[in-house]
DNA sequence: TATGAATGAGACTTCATTCAT
DNA sequence: CATGAATGAAGTCTCATTCAT
């Protein structure tokens, strides 16, 4: 919620404020991001930018809602699911999307991880509202038992929670290689793994 | 690498200013860590702080150096497996014993959390030597293919990856819950999953 | 002294200005008090602000200047006494419409109590206006002398003096209570007091 | 409470330091001194200054403190009074010592004064403490009603009020006069009038 | 070797005022 | 005549580091 002077602003001074932000933010954690920073980088005065912004936290939610319309827009046209998917398909797709936006967006990926990494109270609730997903993919998992595809005995929530943690280590690897094809295949044998299992089949019982 | 003078402190000395290290390195990210709390806690003059370690820097890296030391201390015990255990097994162990490190050593543990988030130069050379462990897994896996238990397919450094991002998740959960009989059944369930997969039988073809 | 443009604004709109202004001095010394709250207030922008007003301090002047015309237009009908009161009985009618005057307009109150605290050389000079009314109360006092109801060997202005810093403390305390009865049967006894003394008659050589 | 480091400046330092927080705190209300202004004053660095006071509010109760020791070494042989002194007598030996004391102590007088404007919580606090001798004057009335000297009908709490509005007042006319036999006698002849009253005998029915 | 006083850069934030449109 | 963006000085406070003793 900035300001009506800061929308008022031309376009381009906006960008420059929103660009000096981000390069902040994917640097820094919440807290040891410097104002002084943003403004030397966006070339504005410390008043311009309290005229902006009410706080560092008001210029940090902007960043975010931002991020957040970005995203949005680009996964937009994503839903378009095959009836007969499975909830690896899903998975993979929704990695695939993830992935892309690491590539056109790094910054963005970072200015995630440095939230996770924030433990200021501030961020703590931030980040509370964001385990919606999480819930979307346990209930396409039990949709799937009901389907027979996956076995009754297997736990949602916890098969959840293996998918999203190796999520995302996976796109840690990412943004560190860069390399497209091999994270693929990588991710593909994970998940034949979750699927199928490690073991030889006389180890199954 | 503290200086001389600090290693001919007495004894009790050094552990006193460890002891705040540990404290403070615990609860603070490096960059949020204060001097001023490390000196007022261990009881020494801000001057000798500087006698003792070059800067905060320094004082960090005796910090994780001493925490390594104890950690392979503790752990070096711990190969003696049976004959016939499979990596599953020993992973299953490894993870009782990191879940009694954190048991005893939950301040280590947040130390080790905080280091993770931060992404600094200096940090992740020192994490650099961690994939021993790694090392290690591949080749208990490689064992296991060898004696027909997992399957030739797999690839053991993929497997290992998916074993230690579960694992650190798992962990966390544990700090924060330290509800063991819990954790111990929900890391069985997991491990459920990656030796004979989620999916029906029908399904694996 | 605002500016020609203020005084051929509407009304209205300068009310809504004079209102801010009571509203914020009411609440803050001046120095304390914040442009910034006024124009939020009175719903104007920064630039007409000093379109209107040369500065804070005009600002101010303007509002002092508006109160003092408001205090007379009340208090001019107050003189019309009966031919036997006594200076106190004119003294306790005064009261009753300072009283009064707290009850309507209790901000203007507040703000000549932050005016009373603020020894700038701007403020003095405004407060050397009040002492008209000392010099009216002073000559009552010569009156009642002559009348033979009040010794000759009172000092006039001592009296006035001691009735004034009462009255100020009285008005004070009103002003938190807003106990009026109490008020004035506390004010009755300093009177009483005032008139008659303290010490019991063998004391009275 | 300073800080030790503080206590263990040379003498000169410390002193340089108390004066220029006495010369700002005599010319500005709490809130709106400056500690740059200190500091500039003082010639120390803004560093040096947070390392012996926890903050402005710190400096300013070492300054009261400071003041309230002075004030008591100076009055401490004050006390001896005669057994046959009324309140009165006791008043103004009382206030005999707070004239001389201002002149003595001007600044400490306009720190008193200011404090007084103030309104933040922090001060308001800190004066709440300040009414003891309130209550001790009540009680010498109250003395001296058992000893017949004053009327019963008094109210000794009122009495005691107005006794303090009035030294209020005097005090303030004495800073910016200083002239001191004259105020003698002004205080003298007030006290005529709280004893004896105003009018003439008939008059007091 | 130990001490702790000194430092100044930098953190966030508020504010009265100016000025181009 | 109105607007509101721009400004920069000043406010309080924290901190890692240095250096004289």
């Amino acid at each position: 919620m900035p300001t009506n002077t800061f929308y008022n602003l031309e376009e381009s001074k906006r960008k420059q404020i929103f660009d000096a932000c981000v390069d902040e933010f994917s640097l820094h954690t919440f807290s040891e991001a410097s104002i002084n920073q943003i403004i030397k980088a966006a070339n504005i005065s410390r008043g311009s930018f309290y005229q902006y912004f009410a706080d560092k936290e008001d210029c940090y939610m902007y960043l975010l809602s931002e991020m957040v319309k970005e995203k949005m827009e680009m996964f937009k046209d994503v839903v378009g699911s095959n009836e007969n998917d499975t909830v690896f398909d899903e998975y993979e797709a929704m990695f695939d999307k993830a992935i892309r936006w690491i590539e056109v967006k790094p910054k963005y990926y970072q200015i995630g991880s440095k939230m996770d990494m924030d433990n200021s109270e501030f961020i703590r609730k931030l980040l509370k509202g964001n385990l919606a997903s999480l819930d979307y993919f346990a209930s396409l998992i039990r949709r799937d038992q009901q389907r027979g595809i996956i076995r009754k005995e297997i736990d949602p929530v916890i098969l959840t929670e293996m998918l999203f943690s190796i999520n995302q280590k996976a796109l840690m690897n990412f943004f560190y290689n860069r390399d497209f094809e091999g994270m693929k295949k990588h991710l593909h044998h994970i998940l034949e793994i979750i699927r199928k299992g490690s073991t030889t089949e006389e180890n199954h019982v």
